[in-house]
DNA sequence: TCTAAGGCTTCCCCCAGGGGGAGGGTCAAT
DNA sequence: ATTGACCCTCCCCCTGGGGGAAGCCTTAGA
């Protein structure tokens, strides 16, 4: 199959999965009489992989990994754990920082009255010199 | 005083002074007989501001608004507490999306046994075509 | 007074993980 | 034979940083 239908099917869009190949993230697909990229359900289901591990937040580097461990059955799935490990330190510090902005940003949002008057402990604070602010 | 004291102070890269100046984030920098930039007291304020916003997860556009929100004291607190409560709005899309990614990759990670054995659920989620495991 | 170090300037390149669009070749149906 | 839908490559853009080169300016030391 040509590449838009590979698109259709993987839900990964044509620009990325020639990225992808730019990048050797996928190895080079082979090409019809004309130049075209020629496709198998195979390689859809390659694409499907990335798009789950891309949902999942992996990044490409560990992507490419994960898909040399998903194609060697010889794998240890200790070398697959410790990507995936990897990865959950990396969003839970992450979360922790999205959470600490959020406690900050939701106690200046409730007392700033959001009216007429230019009063507002927001820009109280990120203009504030002090640090314990913060 | 020049940029690499005015950098020092406020704790922003020399770098990123200069491409908030390109990108129109904080007006042109006076320069000196020399060429060199000239900053104030309240010019490294201002790269506070700037910098307890970024810690906080604003975007280089709502800072950009916050700035001049700051800088007008004519500014009604409705139209800060806009701002923020847009980007408490993006923070929290954010924090369900890594909360989702985690909870699916914990409870993957605690069934892979990380052994020497090639089996693992990690890989095989990432490879299923049956959506309900993503 | 000359020189060397270090600060400053502009300009260009890089990262991830996407996206837009131009300009031109190919294929299939009408 | 034309037309429209695909496909190709190549270039540019975004965010929020960073590196480094080439060249000017200033200051301190010998």
């Amino acid at each position: 199959m040509n590449i838009g239908e590979a698109s259709e099917l993987s839900g990964i869009s044509i620009k990325m999965i020639r990225k992808y190949e730019d990048s050797g993230i996928i190895p080079k697909a082979k090409r019809n009489s004309s130049g075209y990229r020629s496709y198998s359900e195979s390689d859809v289901h390659t694409f499907k992989f990335i798009k789950t591990s891309r949902s999942l937040g992996f990044s490409m580097k560990d992507i490419k990994e994960l898909l040399s461990l998903w194609r060697n059955k010889k794998r240890t799935s200790s070398n697959v754990k410790k990507i995936a490990e990897k990865h959950i330190e990396n969003l839970e510090s992450k979360f922790d920082e999205i959470n600490r902005m959020l406690n900050t940003l939701k106690h200046l949002n409730r007392n700033c009255r959001g009216d007429d008057r230019p009063d507002c402990p927001i820009l109280t604070s990120l203009g504030s010199e002090d640090e314990a602010d913060k």
